[in-house]
RNA sequence: GCGGAUGUGGUGAAAUGGUAGACACGCAAGAUUUAGGUUCUUGUGACUAAGAGUCGUGGGGGUUCGAGUCCCUUCAUCCGCACCA
């Protein structure tokens, strides 16, 4: 090999198999201590068909800690799967033709090579795949183990409709209130879905996030808290006064307080009430209609007006004798929350004053205040009875108190957070194992439930609905004939828990409980941010839930959250507004830019990199042209793993630029270290110097730091290598080649192997440095001296020189007569202040 | 509207309250003539004719011997949630 020009391509076809090959079983993680076993966990990726940017970075920051923590000497668990279950499948299918299964089982195997190429070292063995019956046949026993335990449940609840496709729709999949697929204005359907009762766990699940408190981003601890939404106050019951209603009318407040300034009760276009009613009173049928077509885009939402349709009806007020309040239908009063129903004190709210005013209700202000109506501040209140002159905390008490001692309402907590609806109308997924007997009911199905292969697609609704062979069943109990439910589960029924499948992938029941109690919780998880709500908050309930149906011991998934940046690229358009290919660009040479074809074209924003916007790097194809150890060092250099990625080509070439610069460097200092060249030895001290401030950045997964660090490390052996002694320069090759290790394996990995002549361990079986501490400290520092907090020079000194040593030094450097000073600051290693 | 974060050179970024801009990219000048995408040296925050001068971490205050860092205030940008009773 050229000793000018590192060799990238042979490099990585002698060392791919050595460095994409690792496994530990499980045996070895149960003989090795709970405190020495790390698990390193990369979201797993949707099997979309090639590796794109986001990726390559999101699993090299998972490589490097494991990498990392493996030469510490650590158990290291890194397991990769394909999230494989999901839409895209069956849209590729029925786009492409083929079937959803051969698809994804294609893009697995492309996308496998992939990840091997880029030397990351999983854990293949472990590797899963969650549409492979293997997984979801135990994720069928994981659902029938919660519908035992009254944990799944089935309701009827409103849901994003699809009129044209038929199907329901995840709220993702709605986008500016039409169906993604279809386009049609999605509607609000009420039909029978099955649900999960994660808002039993809606306690739990605000509580565990103090635990996580510094090891998980604020940001993503503080989304999950306004997603859990607690808020606390009262239920109210307003009696009815006609007959053939409910009693009464629950409403669910914060500002039970402001009781004496009701002026309206309110009920949602879905309380029962109102549907009752609509189907008598074609005013409201036709009020509730609307309602129903209502856009729930942010835009339609911010304009729409508050609206509302009078009832007719009247509720007693429950603490006022013998006044009695309008209901009114109103369109911004949502079923979902609370109890459908509201009552309004329009001098205390602001939807509750644009309504009232709109249908000229009274305002009663029972607050004191010189602030214009309405007003939401805290204060004295007046004309509410008992209530006067009590501020709104303890009047919230009083009227509790009264409230639950007459019978009418009591104190209540109330979640933002919603029962997960969990069933698609789709055929790419988890089959849901029950069947529906017309005798017995629900009945659990025999697992596991097989998703059918000869299905036909591309036909309105769910094709599972239109395999009759599939769907007609006799039922388990009596025999009778019954019907399978089609509905499959949401994928994030699967990405809920695979980290716990990785550690026995071949178990007969769904978790090995003792190595999961033993391995878990995960050491750390890297993802992206847009999980910090839907995944992060599944995977910690069905902690909790598993928990709970005995399934292990261990509450929390992941004991540290790293979320990493998007990886972002400038885009371009041209004059018509067309997206262009970054690389279809080049510069008509009076600074503006121009396509192959001479149109022009115009610079955008740095945006995530997406098909759409054409603003992607494909990264097979700068693997071959600038190599895997370019790539990998290139992706963690410059910017902090939380942070987005600026794409930037030239940069890139820089990273290739120093790999050869290394690669000539080693060759020059392995010819002095083998003639064992004189020289001196200062590069031993210098060496351990960086060796510690790289471990501590590896350590806090600084990466781009340590990038710094090591080239910086580098330059410095670099100038001395003409003056070092042979036996110096092999001391800081030695660890230079370790602390390159888990950034670029396979440049560390030749150098390596030439360095010990191949009789050494390999590389990746070697331990990390140890810091000689004392060498690690050097033995003179230097001193800034300043005036008044401004640097007016700096001098060299021995450590830890006396204070009036270095007050000396700094006076006279400046010029300055002792005692000319009216006060000097000395900081020990560091700096004299002095001041004048 | 509510919540969160971030503002440092031309760019990506560093800086336990202690020498702002490490490490890179880019750019400029010079050397070598390398033909594999070179390589090497020097310079590169702004201002100033120049300096060992002045200014400089979004703006304005404050605490401190000393502030990018702490406190108050303000502006801008980005992200999340949102008719939540």
């Amino acid at each position: 090999m050229s000793d000018n020009i590192y060799n990238f391509r042979a490099v990585e076809k002698k060392w791919g198999d050595v460095l994409a090959g690792y496994a530990i079983s499980n045996d070895e993680i149960m003989c090795t201590n709970k405190d020495k076993i790390y698990y390193v966990l990369e979201m797993l990726p949707y099997p979309s068909g090639k590796l794109h940017m986001g990726h390559v970075r999101n699993y090299m920051i998972g490589d490097v800690v494991a990498r990392f923590k493996r030469m510490l000497g650590f158990t290291v668990i890194h397991p990769i799967g394909w999230d494989s279950f999901g839409m895209p499948a069956e849209n590729a299918a029925i786009q492409e033709g083929g079937h959803p299964k051969a698809w994804t089982n294609d893009n697995i195997a492309n996308m496998r090579q992939e990840l091997q190429k880029l030397a990351y070292m999983y854990d293949w063995p472990r590797e899963i795949s969650t549409c492979n019956s293997k997984y979801y046949a135990k994720e069928q026993e994981i659902f029938l183990s919660m519908f035992k335990h009254g944990l799944v449940y089935r309701k009827k609840s409103y849901v994003n409709w699809d009129p044209v496709d038929q199907t329901v729709l995840a709220n993702e999949q709605v986008i500016d209130g039409r169906g993604w697929r279809s386009g049609a204005i999605v509607e609000k359907k009420l039909i029978e879905q099955w649900s999960i009762r994660i808002t039993s766990y809606a306690d739990e699940l605000l509580d565990g996030l103090k635990d996580l408190t510094g090891a998980w981003p604020d940001k993503v601890l503080k989304m999950q808290e306004n997603w859990i939404g607690k808020s606390d106050g009262a239920i109210i019951n307003f009696e009815l006064e006609q007959q053939h209603y409910p009693s009464h009318i629950s409403v669910f407040t914060t500002r039970p307080d402001t009781i004496f300034g009701a002026s309206f009760v309110a009920i949602s276009p879905d309380h029962e009430v109102a549907q009752k009613l609509a189907k008598t009173n074609k005013l409201v049928s036709n009020f509730v209609d609307e309602c129903r077509k209502m856009k729930t885009t942010e835009e339609a939402l911010e304009k729409m007006e508050k609206k509302g349709v009078f009832t007719g009806l009247y509720v007693k007020h429950p603490v006022k004798n013998g006044e009695r309040l309008p209901v009114y239908i109103a369109n911004f009063v949502l079923i979902e929350y609370g109890t459908g129903a509201v009552f309004a004190c329009p001098a205390h709210d602001e939807r509750d004053f644009e309504f009232a005013k709109k249908y000229e209700l009274s305002i009663t202000r029972v607050i004191k205040s010189d602030a214009p109506l309405p007003y939401t501040g805290d204060g004295e209140h007046i004309n509410s009875g008992f209530l006067n002159g009590l501020d709104v905390a303890d009047a919230k008490l009083s009227i509790i108190a009264y409230l639950e001692k007459i019978g009418a309402g009591q104190r209540q907590t109330t979640y933002r957070l919603r029962d997960w609806t969990i069933s698609r109308q789709r055929y790419w997924g988890c089959p849901i194992p029950v069947i529906h007997c017309q005798k017995c009911g629900i009945v659990q199905s025999e697992i596991p439930v097989l998703l059918p292969d000869d299905i036909e697609l591309g036909c309105s609704g769910n094709p599972l609905e239109n395999h009759r062979s599939w769907k007609f069943v006799k039922c388990p109990k009596c025999g009778d004939d019954a019907v399978r439910e089609t509905d499959t589960l949401d994928t994030f029924f699967e990405s809920s828990w695979y980290f716990l499948r990785y550690l026995d992938p071949e178990s007969t029941i769904p978790i090995n409980q003792k190595v999961a109690d033993h391995a878990m919780p995960v050491d750390i998880c890297i993802g992206g941010i847009e999980h910090a709500v839907l995944h992060l908050l599944y995977a910690r309930f069905f902690m909790f839930a598993l928990r709970d149906m005995g399934y292990l011991k261990t509450e929390i998934p992941f004991k540290s959250l790293l979320t990493q940046g998007m990886v972002c690229h400038k885009s371009y358009k041209d004059l018509d507004g067309n997206w262009v290919y970054p690389d279809d660009i080049t510069s008509a040479g009076d600074g503006q830019l121009i396509t192959k074809d001479g149109k022009k074209v115009l610079e955008c924003a740095f945006e995530k990199m997406s098909k759409s916007k054409k603003n992607i790097v494909n990264p097979q194809k700068i693997i071959d042209s600038h190599g895997v150890d370019a790539v990998r060092l290139f992706i963690i250099s410059d910017t902090p793993p939380e942070k987005d990625f600026d794409w930037n080509t030239a940069a890139l070439d820089g990273t290739w630029r120093f790999l050869n610069h290394v690669w000539r460097v080693f060759n020059k200092a392995f010819s002095r270290i083998t003639q064992q060249s004189p020289g001196n030895e200062t590069l031993v001290a210098t060496t351990h110097r960086f060796l510690k401030k790289i471990t501590a950045t590896y350590e806090s997964i600084s990466l781009n730091k340590a990038v710094a660090l090591i080239r910086e490390f580098f330059n410095e052996i670099d100038d001395k290598l003409e003056s070092e002694s042979g036996a110096s320069i092999s001391v800081a090759f030695n660890v230079f080649v370790k602390v390159l290790y888990p950034i670029t394996p396979y440049i560390a990995h030749e150098m390596w192997s030439i360095m010990t002549a191949g009789g050494s361990t390999p590389l990746q079986s070697e331990s990390w440095p140890e810091t000689d501490t004392k060498l690690a400290e050097s033995d003179t520092v230097t001193i800034a001296v300043q005036v008044n907090g401004k640097l007016r020079g700096t001098f060299e000194i021995c450590k830890d020189a006396g204070d009036i040593v270095l007050e000396g030094e700094a006076m006279e450097l400046l010029g300055l007569a002792s005692g000319s000073a009216r006060r000097i600051v000395v900081v020990p290693n560091r700096i004299v202040n002095i001041v004048i």
